[in-house]
RNA sequence: UGGGGUAUAGCCAAGUGGUAAGGCAGCGGUUUCUGGUACCGCCAUUCCCAGGUUCGAAUCCUGGUACCCCAGCCA
């Protein structure tokens, strides 16, 4: 499978392509600039395909660089998973990983150049006092009283706040804009706050930290990034970004383009929230299986090309309010397994079944292929004994008429084996069933049957020579397609109790060789991924990243 | 009742004045030792609504409507 983020089009890349036809753009640079303050997830993947897929489509070069300009919610934690994932995701950042912080220095000259510009100043009104100032979003705000000081006092000012003199929150600096700006954004913003934290990079070498508007553009100019690529509800933000760039003597000259965020049916895609799952503990950590987080779809199984197709498909343009069918992206992994993913058997609800035919010292062994279409993937040995495994789905005492599995005095085919006729159902004394009797025809191995038609085919594991494996069957953590929609319902209300079932299940020999993260279909059920964290305890358990589609079930559903 | 945005099928989405791509889902069929896959076919007389311009409008103009974002010393 090949990766298509080069080839679909959207308007920003269409943008740049005029651009670099126009002459106006050379190299195109761009960065992905994510806060360590959390893992990523489904939505982060879609601006790393975007952002890397441009700089590989033009020629150039992206950026990683950590937006760590808040040490209170960061971690060298996340740090070290962001860059995981965007490596496992498949891409290579330009150069060395970049830190906001690496240009605190620089910034904090830019803040001084300001003051003595008198486009900034030292404001000592409290949080809510520069609230109360700021004015509503249909009235205007008013100027604070301390918006006329001297360049010299603002400069002191400052100068003190660094080092650590004043306490967080007595102090800020703001740029001097426009109080009465219907731009809330432009109303005297706070560029730099106090605080007495150490910073997972710089230690304590700062106690005061700059905002978000007050780093982003101008860490983009020092980078020479081109195009700066983020999601619509920073485009209010763009004309302080671009005021910034206009007033500070900046080596470049990069322009934002917002693009609409992803919104995916049945998951929560808000750090926040992610990260109250996790505290919470109603989650096995941000890698859970049930996590949209990269690490969370990795472990469930996803591939990172299936990820990367799956942000092929959805595509980027500024409509807003979208929800994307998560049945596009399970069509993007099915599609990827189907033609990568080994095959193998695997029993989750066993029944046992006795071939009465069978001597019990019979020891067949079929080689069978690892993949119907690839050769490349070879055979695996697949051993029959007298006692198998079949799942109890696969039979019906009294079957509806389009059943086309096992019933009493029905026959179907073992997969790759022969087929084999119900002649007996030996019940409890509470009468559940507790094994089969069948027969084989052995005339039938690779070759229909003489004068009739086996319609049913069915998986099955040597009860002999069976692995016992641990299966967790993993289904959407929200049972409503969009969790965080209701304002007044809290979106843990909406958690599916059903999103975990794990089952002990029995698996074809070839399964015990199995290494961490190897993907298999196991046939007739489902894709499933090898746990990493539990093969390398040395447990036998499999996740399943997404059934097979199941036909039968939906003419069930009809009735 | 401020400012900034967005509206094309059930969902995502192309389209930029020449007569509505593609994908997902769905529905029918063929093939099949996976009720899977593959393959074939169907699925918008119409683009939020109403007017207008034009030989011709999803695309241009006018006026509406709905929804999203912004009042963190978060990003």
């Amino acid at each position: 499978m090949t990766t298509e983020s080069n080839s679909a089009p959207n308007f920003i890349r269409n943008q740049i392509r005029e651009e670099i036809e126009a002459g106006s753009v050379d190299t195109v640079v761009t960065r992905f600039p994510p806060e360590p303050n959390g893992f990523l997830h489904i939505g982060h993947a879609k601006s790393i395909c975007l952002n890397f897929g441009i700089a590989e489509q033009f020629g150039g070069g992206c950026n990683l660089r950590f937006d760590d300009t808040n040490p209170a919610k960061e971690e060298q934690a996340y740090i070290d998973a962001i860059k995981a994932d965007v490596e496992w995701l498949g891409f290579q950042w330009a150069g060395n990983v970049r830190y906001a912080s690496d240009y605190f220095d620089q910034l904090y000259a830019w803040a001084q150049h300001l003051i003595r510009e008198d486009k900034a100043y030292v404001d000592d009104l409290s949080a809510e006092e520069i609230r109360e100032y700021r004015g509503t979003l249909t009235e205007p705000g008013r100027p604070s009283p301390y918006r006329d000081r001297s360049a010299e006092e603002n400069l002191d000012l400052l100068e003190r706040m660094r080092t650590g003199e004043f306490a967080e929150g007595e102090k800020v600096l703001r740029a001097k804009i426009d109080m009465a700006s219907p731009n809330i954004n432009l109303r005297d913003p706070v560029l730099y706050r106090i605080r007495h934290a150490s910073h997972h990079q710089t230690g304590d070498k700062w106690k005061i930290y700059p905002s978000y508007d007050f780093a982003h553009g101008q860490s983009d100019a020092i980078e020479g990034v081109t195009h700066s690529l983020c999601t619509l509800e920073f485009e209010d933000h763009r004309p302080l970004y671009d005021w910034f760039l206009e007033n500070l003597p900046v080596p470049a000259r990069p322009r934002q383009i917002e693009f609409a965020r992803l919104n995916l049916d049945y998951t929560v895609t808000s750090k926040r929230k992610l990260k109250l799952l996790v505290d919470q503990g109603i989650v096995d950590g941000w890698d859970d299986p049930r996590m949209p987080t990269i690490s969370g779809m990795r472990r469930r199984g996803y591939t990172a090309n299936s990820i990367r197709k799956f942000c092929d498909m959805i595509g980027v343009t500024r409509a807003e309010g979208g929800m994307v069918d998560i049945a596009m992206l399970y069509h993007a992994i099915r599609s990827d397994l189907e033609d990568n993913a080994p095959r193998a058997m695997c029993v989750l609800k066993p029944l046992k079944v006795v071939l009465t035919n069978v001597p019990e010292d019979h020891d067949e062994v079929f080689e069978v292929p690892g993949h119907p279409a690839r050769d490349d993937m070879g055979v695996r040995k697949l051993p029959l004994s007298r006692e198998i495994w079949i799942d109890a789905d696969d039979f019906m005492e009294e079957p509806p008429k389009k059943f086309f599995r096992l019933a009493p005095g029905k026959e179907v085919r073992l997969r790759n084996a022969y087929v084999i006729r119900c002649d007996e159902v030996i019940k409890n004394a509470s009468g559940d069933i507790e094994e089969l009797r069948c027969s084989v025809d052995f005339d039938t191995l690779g070759k229909n049957p003489e004068g009739r038609k086996v319609k049913g085919v069915i998986h099955w594991v040597s009860a002999a020579h069976a692995v016992p494996v641990e299966v967790r069957l993993y289904d959407n953590l929200f049972q409503v397609e969009a969790p965080d929609r209701d304002r007044d319902v809290d979106f843990l209300e909406h958690l599916n109790e059903d999103s975990l079932s794990v089952v002990e299940g029995y698996g074809e020999p070839s399964l015990a060789e199995a290494n961490p993260e190897d993907r298999f279909q196991f046939e007739r059920v489902g894709y499933f991924c090898a746990d990493r964290h539990a093969l390398a305890e040395g447990k036998r358990v499999f996740n399943r990243t997404v059934g097979l589609k199941d036909t039968w079930a939906k003419i069930q559903k009809k009735g």
